[in-house]
DNA sequence: GTTGATTAGTTAGCCTAGCTAAACTATACT
DNA sequence: AGTATAGTTTAGCTAGGCTAACTAATCAAC
C-alpha cells in the first residue's frame, strides 16, 4: 500500500488522537503554570518579552492581539512584580521598550522547567520501546510546530 | 542497555520536546476556539457536559476545580445560549443534572472539527513513515493523559 | 412524624482581571 | 504651524472567581 493511498484516512486519524491527547496535555500544563501565580494573559506577554527580546509596547500589543491600553497595564503589572522594564527608546522617546528583567526570565524558565520535570515523570513510567517512539514522534513534532519559535 | 539505564535521560529529553511541541500546538488551538465564541471556562465546562453525559452540577464544579456558585453562574450562561439544560433529578430533587443539548454538541464538535483539520493538513505533508510514527505516539499519550476523561 | 442536621444549588455582594473607546500628553515628522 | 504616532489615563463593560447567607430537599433520630 502507498502512503498516498492511505495517507489521508490515516492523517485525519492521528490528528484527532493528537489533538485529544494534546487536550489532555494542556490540562495538566495550566495547571503547572497556575503555579507561576501569573495569568495567561501576563504569562503569555512576559513569554514574548523573554524571547522576543525588548520591543516596544504596541508592538507587543499587536503581537498579543490585544489593544494599547490592555498591553500598558499588564506591563504595568509586570513591572510591578519586577519581571520587565519600560526603557525609553533613545532615537524615539515616544517608544517604550518592554525589556525582561532577570527576575523574568527565571519566573519563565521555572515554570517550563515545572511543567518538563511533570511530563518527564509521567514519561519515566513509559517502557524503553515506547519511550523511543514517542522520542521520534517528537522530532517530527518539532519540526512541524516549532518554526514559529 | 537497559530501560532504567538509559531512561531518565532521554524521558527528560523527550519531555522538553513534547513540551515544546504542545505549546506551539496550544496555540494554534487557542486561536480556534475563540472562533466558537465561548471563554475558556464555559468551554472547558461544556467539554465535560458533553462527554460525561448528565451529571449533577456540583460534580461538574469539582471537576472544573471552581466553586459552586460560579458553576451556578457558568451553567446559567450555557443555559441561556442553548447549549446545556438542567434536569432536577427523579431520586433526589435537590439535585440539577447539567445535560448537553444537540446544539451543545454541534457547537463543540465544530471546534473540534476546525482544531483536527488544521491538524490534518499540517500531518498530510509528512511522509508515510513519519505519519506512522506519530501515530504509535498519539495511542502512547493518549493511554498517558487522557485517563481523567 | 416532627425536629434537627446535612446536602445541593441559588442568590447577593464583592473583588480582580481583561478588554474597549475616547480623551489626553508628549514626541516626532513635514 | 499642523499632522501623525506612541503611550497613558479615564471611565465603563463583562466575566470569572470568591464567601456568606438563603431555600429546598433529604436523611436521621427520637
Amino acid at each position: 500500500m502507498t502512503a498516498d493511498a492511505r495517507g489521508p484516512a490515516i492523517a485525519r486519524e492521528v490528528a484527532d488522537r493528537l489533538h485529544s491527547a494534546a487536550i489532555a496535555l494542556l490540562r495538566t500544563a495550566r495547571k503547572e503554570d497556575e503555579a507561576s501565580g501569573l495569568s495567561a494573559a501576563r504569562l503569555s506577554a512576559l513569554s514574548v518579552v523573554v524571547f522576543g527580546g525588548p520591543l516596544p509596547l504596541g508592538e507587543l500589543a499587536r503581537a498579543e492581539q490585544v489593544s494599547a491600553p490592555t498591553m500598558t497595564r499588564i506591563v504595568s503589572a509586570l513591572e510591578e512584580l519586577g519581571l520587565v522594564v519600560r526603557q525609553a527608546d533613545t532615537q524615539d522617546r515616544r517608544i517604550q521598550r518592554v525589556v525582561a528583567t532577570e527576575a523574568g526570565r527565571k519566573k519563565l524558565e521555572e515554570g517550563r522547567a515545572r511543567r518538563v520535570e511533570f511530563l518527564r515523570t509521567r514519561l519515566a513510567e513509559l517502557p524503553a520501546e515506547e519511550l523511543a517512539q514517542l522520542e521520534k514522534a517528537a522530532e517530527v513534532l518539532g519540526r512541524l510546530f516549532r518554526k514559529g519559535r
